[in-house]
DNA sequence: TTAATATTGTTCATAGTGTTAACTAAATAT
DNA sequence: ATATTTAGTTAACACTATGAACAATATTAA
């Protein structure tokens, strides 16, 4: 009896198993899907998005600060920012209190694409949840922040 | 009365839209930070392993097979083959029915690399579950699938 | 049956994302 | 004043991916 249980159990576990692996690929798919599809919309690499977007509510950026927040390494943060400077979206200027510090700052074409993609963001995430009725809003978010702590928990495991 | 009950509700959303989106790349960072260890664990780029993983279940696959799958060009499956070949991972022969097609398949090396893999990632997405209790295993799962549904028709929206 | 067309897979050129190591210049600590 | 640390750049390399041109083979139509 208490052996038949646990069987079921199993089977049930190896099911929801395969079941959330499936929907966590299909989910990172779509956000895949949107990174292309801003790209093109944006007529920028994604990676110079991801660089434009660090800058809303902040003047100046540095290399290392970059780097930081974009979880790269300093020497792409260069890159990025030749091309964004060469499309002049961003400018570089010496730190005047550490001649070894750049300070990066967006031009008003910059900030302007910035605030685009932001207000593009904001929208189809806000889709996302007109999508769905009040109750499952706060389901939603909810559930997805239980399986962000049970990711982070495994990923302790792991390393 | 109304209007203070309007300007609250949006505000919610507003709040909410953040909160989703911070909670969404939390989770693809999580992902991605995964398929790094999965690649580095199994010393093989990560293309390979997605390619590996096809095969479980399917005796041969053709590159055009493996191109939908993968959702990437031909001239991508050819290159991740001569890696995976070169390897001793997999080995392809000419179609008899159909001189034009290679037909794609595992050596024994290639299935056993490719049940590691499996196993490794049964394993994960089940801690993943153990993580929680039967009513939130069943909760993440529901909220997960009307998130992918909703990503899904917003993604209609778009294109 | 031959000629035109379509399909399969490869090669090549190109672009994008990312790393590490070596280096320059400037600031700090001894 | 010298040694060390820090900030950013450069260069070499690896991986992911695409599209166009191409060769070989199949299929369709005349």
């Amino acid at each position: 009896m208490n052996n038949i249980n646990n069987e079921t159990n199993g089977d049930l576990l190896n099911y929801q198993t395969m079941r959330l692996k499936d929907i966590i690929a299909e989910i990172v798919q779509c956000c895949d899907d949107r990174k292309l599809y801003e790209s093109q919309k944006f007529g920028l690499p994604y990676s110079e998005l991801k660089c434009l977007m660090l800058f809303p509510g902040e003047r100046y950026l540095t290399v290392k600060g970059i780097a930081e927040k974009l979880q790269v390494a300093k020497s792409r943060v260069t890159k990025i920012l030749d091309c964004l400077i060469g499309k002049r979206f961003a400018v570089r200027i010496v730190d005047p209190t550490d001649a070894r510090v750049k300070l990066i700052s967006l031009t008003p074409k910059g900030k302007q694409k910035a605030e685009e993609l932001e207000n593009f963001q904001r929208q189809i995430h806000g889709n996302l949840l007109l999508q769905m009725n009040n109750q499952e809003r706060k389901n939603v978010i909810s559930q997805l922040e239980l399986l962000r702590t049970a990711m982070e928990a495994v990923k302790e495991q792991m390393v």
